[in-house]
DNA sequence: CAGACTACCTAGAGTCTCTAGGTACGGGCG
DNA sequence: CGCCCGTACCTAGAGACTCTAGGTAGTCTG
């Protein structure tokens, strides 16, 4: 699998973990952020459960598209482990994004929306 | 799932079945002529196999929204399998649609297209 | 006769999402 | 003080879906 087109899982495979690349691509984000930064730039539409993003974030940066460093935080507040994208997560990024354009236009010709 | 608005299930789960049912709401189709249908009206940018679209009308029959009967075809072709929507599966349709309207805007948001 | 095409089907592996918790610390409130 | 809320991380397990890789069966074509 490696051809960009027709082939291979269509899209909603590690659909989410686009979405997470997207915000990461805006800067760098830790976790719990990407949840409620998810939330909130989608105006509530997008809501993802604990139990959905960090598993999502331990594949990502398992398949090397995203790097991860702890950062102590002042006050005795829990750390936080914050991403960043890595080369490859950027390449990955800019190729879900056109595998996005095309499923939208598909989905929408045949929802006809 | 009743409340259209942010909880439950996001999309991405039973995506193409509501591609489906998209299709299904135009008018009857046959398993094989979906596979086909949705490759051409995507233009080949979604090209389920039939080990997805199959298991697919089955839960789809299942659960109420769409309903099937068996066509026989003359000169000794294989029969088909006709699925036309429910009433439920129409009402599902429309929702799916607006779920779509939604997570499409959403997704755009996030993904900055 | 081999191969392609129509049409259906299944089992099993793999992957993802979600529920439902758990850990740990600090702050506010009664 | 006890309790709950908020931050921030984590996991196990169930359930759902997709895909691969077949199989069946008849027809048609070279």
């Amino acid at each position: 699998m490696s051809e960009p087109q027709t082939a291979g899982p269509q899209l909603s495979r590690g659909e989410f973990g686009l979405l997470i690349l997207g915000l990461l691509g805006r800067r760098e984000m830790y976790g719990y952020e990407i949840v409620a930064e998810l939330r909130r730039s989608s105006e509530g539409a997008i809501d993802l459960p604990e139990g959905t993003v960090y598993p999502a974030l331990r594949r990502l940066e398992r398949d090397g598209l995203i790097g991860g460093h702890w950062v102590e935080v002042a006050g005795g507040a829990p750390r936080r482990r914050y991403y960043r994208l890595t080369t490859q997560g950027e390449k990955a990024l800019a190729l879900g994004r056109e595998d996005w354009l095309r499923f939208k236009s598909a989905a929408d010709a045949v929802l006809g929306s």
